[in-house]
DNA sequence: ATTATGTTGCACACACATGTGCAACATAAC
DNA sequence: GTTATGTTGCACATGTGTGTGCAACATAAT
């Protein structure tokens, strides 16, 4: 019980790992210790003294990013289900450059687990918001709502995990196909979005311009 | 140069070995050898004899899922590409238990190359369809031709890789998820199952029954 | 019944990843 | 400038998977 207080750098290499770590996991979701730990600069040997295993390291990955999507599930309040369902599917791809390992990672087997419970509330608010949206005959209802939030969720992290996120229209993409699923026309959709051009807003505009 | 003629056992275990392989890597796309050897009740050792390597055996039975795959997109002749996309979805699907494996597969770096040079022809047909279905103004055209054909593979896939093939009304899904993508409402997806019946039918009727 | 063809278990070499111990070295904090 | 904290490289043990060689054994084909 001496001093406590970790060093200023070793704090900046700590961050510096998951940094690194995202990113890697995200190409590839069986990058080893010592790639992830080279790609922040850094030995395998001192990863192992920020962390104690390959598993807390992926844990630690999954909280970090589980918060991050439910802080954006709770914070959606449109009362139209189409919107809500619109601007969650937006925000998260927002999110795209800190969640793409997320939706490689929840499909290893080693982590679906922790991973599902640390998005319960997210999947919470997907369930609440397809019952709304099928009550209100704006969500198709050919599909059990259980089915249709578990398709809704499988469709959005395989265009998440499989989309270039730095590519031009792929936040649009990501809702556009979101909505389709839940059973719009894509004419409905897209009067829906040019009525509110805010929701697929800020897609990382500049990219040629060189 | 003597017999050539290889014993017919033999070959019985070959087969049972690639059966093995296909149900093995549909679980679990790095199931090691010996794993996939003993679920065809042979050795680690036997299977060596049959193919040169785990990259042999891999290719040799996406060879074969391509083939499967693309005689079923070149069998397609109807003239709707909303009936024609929907028809080929359910032909796929009920191929399912042998396309499972390849829809895995098809993430894994190491074969990505080879299994999207296989599947060229199926590939072709599907940006056939979209083509089509643009132009008659039955699919979306928000979206640019090889988007959608993207769009429509990664999605059929991932509803291939992720549903379980014996689950209820499975194949009805699939082709309900594809429909939806290619920008029809779900109303209109519906009428058309409706008007064809024969379309989603022989999903695996008896379950439950014990 | 003989024989060519297959199968098996075992040992081996090899490669790669994880996680730990330790001594030498750096440097942020004081 | 001293010192506690952090970093590094190296060796090591361990585990898991691949692919091969070989001798003993089984059996389909004749």
């Amino acid at each position: 019980m001496t001093t406590r207080t970790p060093r200023a750098d070793a704090r900046a290499n700590r961050a510096g790992i998951l940094d690194a770590a995202r990113t890697a996991l995200a190409a590839d979701p069986y990058a080893s210790i010592d790639v992830i730990a080279r790609s922040a600069g850094l030995s395998r040997r001192t990863l192992y003294g920020h962390f104690d295993d390959r598993d807390a390291l992926i844990r630690e990955l999954i909280v970090i990013g589980a918060q991050r999507f439910n802080a954006i599930a709770e914070s959606i309040a449109d009362a139209d289900a189409r919107l809500a369902l619109a601007r969650l599917a937006a925000r998260l791809w927002q999110e795209a450059a800190h969640v793409q390992f997320a939706a490689v990672l929840a499909l290893d087997e080693a982590h679906v687990e922790h991973t599902a419970d640390a998005l319960a509330p997210l999947r919470r608010a997907v369930a609440g918001l397809v019952r709304r949206g099928q009550e209100d005959g704006s969500f198709r209802t050919d599909l059990a709502a259980p089915t249709l939030a578990r398709l809704i969720e499988e469709m959005a992290r395989t265009v998440v995990a499989r989309t270039d996120a730095a590519s031009a229209g792929a936040a649009d993409l990501a809702v556009r196909t979101v909505l389709s699923i839940a059973g719009l026309s894509w004419r409905e959709a897209d009067a829906l979005l040019t009525a509110h051009p805010d929701i697929a807003l800020a897609s990382n505009a500049a990219e040629g311009a060189a």
